[in-house]
RNA sequence: CGGGACGUGGCGCAGCCCGGUAGCGCACAUGCUUGGGGUGCAUGGGGUCGGCGGUUCGAAUCCGCCCGUCCCGACCA
């Protein structure tokens, strides 16, 4: 029996429907569940596993870099959100408002927070007096409600969880600074912890946030060919500071406005971990978010209870007390094939199969969930193998990752080669553009593909090549896609 | 919000065209059996057929409205 006639078929494959199969994962893998309201899912125990260890992973990485938490309110009153111009525009459309409290009809009605610039803008306003303040470097983990119209589980819901960081600045040169170190922190942070590598750069006008100067995002190539935006780094200048009336005084003692910026990354990240590493028997999560890194199955034959499980039971503790994310599944009424095939469903990276000729041998035979090759080994060794073969195999979906996305990587010399690309290959296509909105409008409209970033880095950004859809002089290389 | 498809035990579906009071597979429960890639057999429990209204002696089935889900587009993390 070869290895595709082995797999045992749960779900409909990626190749048949990319879209299926997504939503299929979510359910058989129990990360997520809808609910009788629209847009509005239920994390499940093994999701939220997940989200807590890309909270612990990210929090870490923010405290590190001078951060400390915070908690602000859910509501914002209407007026807060009315202040800064750009920002009421751009997310007037999705906010949830709530116009009665107990029976009373409320004077000012409160929106549910599509994001907290306003609330904490007034806070900071409050606050700031001095430069001896500054700067003020505070995070908030919390859920955002925004009102969309077509949802996904974890890729668009109604109301998701995030962080996002709001930082004050006495200088634009500071808060550019800070935009940049979040922006490279969340680079790093995917890469090492999700093992998903990513395109960073700056967003086109018609892309940033709503009431922000400049937008910063990382994207990461999901394995449909298809760009998602895996976090966003803001600079937000002085219009927040302006509209909310933040100023402090300056070394010089003269009144000035902060300089701000704000960052989230969001449970969106999950469906991303699904999407880059997943195939057609479930999951595949890296070591480092995986909620369970290694399932021991005893092998049931004959006698097992008393031949094989005392062995797995000591293999399993063992793990555990090195410090391993390890569980033993005994269960009697599942035979290990059943096994085998939820756990690989579920993304555990590492099998431990331990069976009466195993015991025998003193050795267990390991299963990588993602090559799915079995190696034997002592069981002396499995102290030392282990947490190695967990590395290797964080290091391996890494690799496969960034090799997908760097072969899915295609320069454009024209219009025509740009649509052809789009429409039968996918992935980012690099091409120069002309730097006028109305170009890129057009290239939308007719490819359905978007600017996803520009690149930092002025010798790899800049270009004297012709727009790609124009024709006119270009200004900027830029890396378009089709997105979620 | 526009175009399309679909809502029948927990899941996947048949039944609908041609009205007569609901069936299959999986899952679940119990027992035996089996166990190195979703064992096999037996027995059993579970459904106001998405909702509301209409037609009819009688509606899962015909008609109308509403709700939801998925896919394809316009807006977003």
């Amino acid at each position: 029996m070869n290895e595709s006639e082995r797999k045992v078929m749960q779900i409909t494959p990626k190749s048949a429907d990319f879209s299926k199969w997504y939503v299929e994962i979510v359910q058989k893998a129990e990360l997520a569940d809808y609910t009788p309201m629209k847009g509005m899912m239920v994390i499940r125990p093994h999701g939220y596993a997940v989200w807590e260890n890309i909270q612990k992973g990210l929090d870490q990485r923010i405290k590190a870099a001078g951060h400390v938490n915070a908690y602000f309110p859910l509501f914002i009153p209407e007026g807060f959100l009315k202040k800064e111009a750009e920002h009421v525009k751009g997310f007037s459309p999705e906010v949830a408002w709530v116009t009665i409290g107990g029976k009373e009809e409320l004077e000012e009605r409160l929106a549910v927070r599509p994001t907290s610039e306003a609330i904490i803008g007034y806070m900071y306003a409050k606050w700031i007096k001095s430069w001896r303040d500054l700067p003020v470097l505070i995070n908030q983990w919390a859920n955002i409600v925004r009102w969309e119209k077509v949802t996904r589980p974890f890729l668009r819901t109604t109301e998701f969880l995030w962080q996002e960081g709001h930082t004050c600045h006495e200088t634009a040169e500071e808060g550019e600074a800070e935009t940049l170190a979040i922006l490279a922190l969340y680079r790093e942070f995917c890469e090492s912890e999700l093992a998903i590598p990513v395109l960073s750069g700056r967003k086109s006008l018609s892309e940033k946030f709503a009431g922000a100067s400049m937008t910063y995002a990382i994207e990461a190539l999901m394995s449909d060919g298809k760009a998602l935006q895996m976090g966003t780094s803001h600079n937000l200048g002085q219009h927040f500071s302006k509209a909310f009336d933040i100023k402090f005084e300056d070394r010089g003692q003269t009144l000035q406005y902060v300089w701000q910026t704000s960052w989230g990354m969001t449970t969106r990240t999950i469906g991303a971990l699904i999407m880059v590493h997943g195939d057609d028997s479930g999951l595949r999560f890296p070591p480092r978010i995986a909620p369970v890194q290694v399932v021991v199955v005893p092998i049931s034959i004959g006698k097992w209870r008393e031949t094989v499980l005392p062995t797995a039971e000591a293999v399993a503790d063992g793990l555990q007390k090195a410090g391993l994310r390890a569980v033993i599944d005994a269960r009697e009424e599942m035979t290990p094939g059943w096994k085998f095939s939820e756990y690989e469903m579920r993304g555990v990276p590492l099998r431990v199969e331990i069976g009466p000729r195993d015991v025998q041998a003193g050795q267990a035979v390991l299963v990588r969930r993602d090559t799915r090759a079995k190696e034997t080994v002592p069981l002396a060794s499995l102290g030392a193998r282990v947490p190695a073969l967990l590395d290797e195999i964080q290091a391996g979906l890494l690799a496969q990752a960034r090799a997908f996305l760097e072969a899915n990587i295609r320069d454009a010399a024209d219009y025509t080669a740009f649509k052809d690309i789009i429409e039968d290959k996918r992935g980012f296509v690099r091409a120069p553009w002309c730097g006028d909105e109305a170009c890129e409008a057009r290239i939308k409209a007719e490819t359905m593909a978007t600017i996803r970033v520009i690149p930092l880095d002025e010798k790899e950004a800049g270009t004297s090549e012709p727009c790609v859809a124009c024709g006119a002089k270009g200004q900027v290389l830029a890396y378009f896609a089709r997105a979620y």
